[in-house]
DNA sequence: AGGGATGCTACTATTTTTGTAGCGCACAGG
DNA sequence: CCTGTGCGCTACAAAAATAGTAGCATCCCT
């Protein structure tokens, strides 16, 4: 298990990142978890540890190459870490990121429901 | 201005999405908000309303392709729009978005410190 | 009319992600 | 001991997303 010290890509608070070159902590947040598949890796295992191949399945059709990248950089980021079973699983930092994360998940309920009935306000000019 | 119905490549809800296929809300936020500079232009924008080329700027380095790409996508999303003037500014969705992006950015700062300053619990296993 | 800024599109290069195959290891059954 | 299975992970080429640069048409100010 070669706990590589830090590929140089992994976006950390206070490195340069992209779409900033301050390393700003919001800034290397969005960064980090804006990469594909992050978000879900985190919403995956907040669930349940699971191993390897069992988060492949989850994340329905992810490829191992990128499933590797992500665990590697999430795990850089000290947000997961994985046990001497293969189990992966969220840290203290990563529960704590699963909470930040809640209000995004009941915005996201609230958008589905307002696309679906557009122009429902009654503050909105009313049909002639 | 174009006011074009539907780009079928924005992630909406209920749309089958990236990682997927059944279009529940939080995947389609994931996928519509994970995608490159997308959060950043929303966080952007909730500083206060800004036109494309200045938006560009403050998206240090991003291309003009790529901001056209995401303006469109949120506009259908209906979380911007863009007013008579060329000022792109958040709606009412765009505006509840940010409220719920906030935890996020406390999270980073926290996370931030975390790596700098690491075992430093009490809690933990003190040096013999 | 000229100069400069704006919103945006076209086009190619670079980076990221996907898709598929497979290695080496552990473990279980026969 | 052999065979099969599942595991964590890597290699490599193809596809997709993003970056980078240039430029057009329009508006505004002088």
């Amino acid at each position: 298990m070669p706990r590589g010290p830090a590929n140089p890509k992994t976006p950390l608070p206070g490195r340069p990142v992209r779409g900033s070159k301050t390393g700003v902590a919001i800034m290397a947040a969005l960064d980090l978890l804006g990469r594909r598949w992050s978000l879900q890796i985190v919403w995956e295992l907040a669930r349940q540890p699971v191993g390897f191949r069992e988060l492949q399945r989850r994340c329905t059709g992810i490829s191992p190459t990128v499933l590797n990248q992500r665990l590697t950089e999430l795990r850089e980021a000290q947000i997961i870490h994985t046990d001497g079973n293969g189990q992966n699983e969220l840290g203290p930092l990563g529960t704590d990121l699963f909470q930040a994360l809640k209000p995004l998940k009941s915005w996201a309920r609230f958008w589905s429901q307002a696309l679906e009935a557009p122009t429902r306000e009654p503050s909105e000019a009313p049909p002639p």
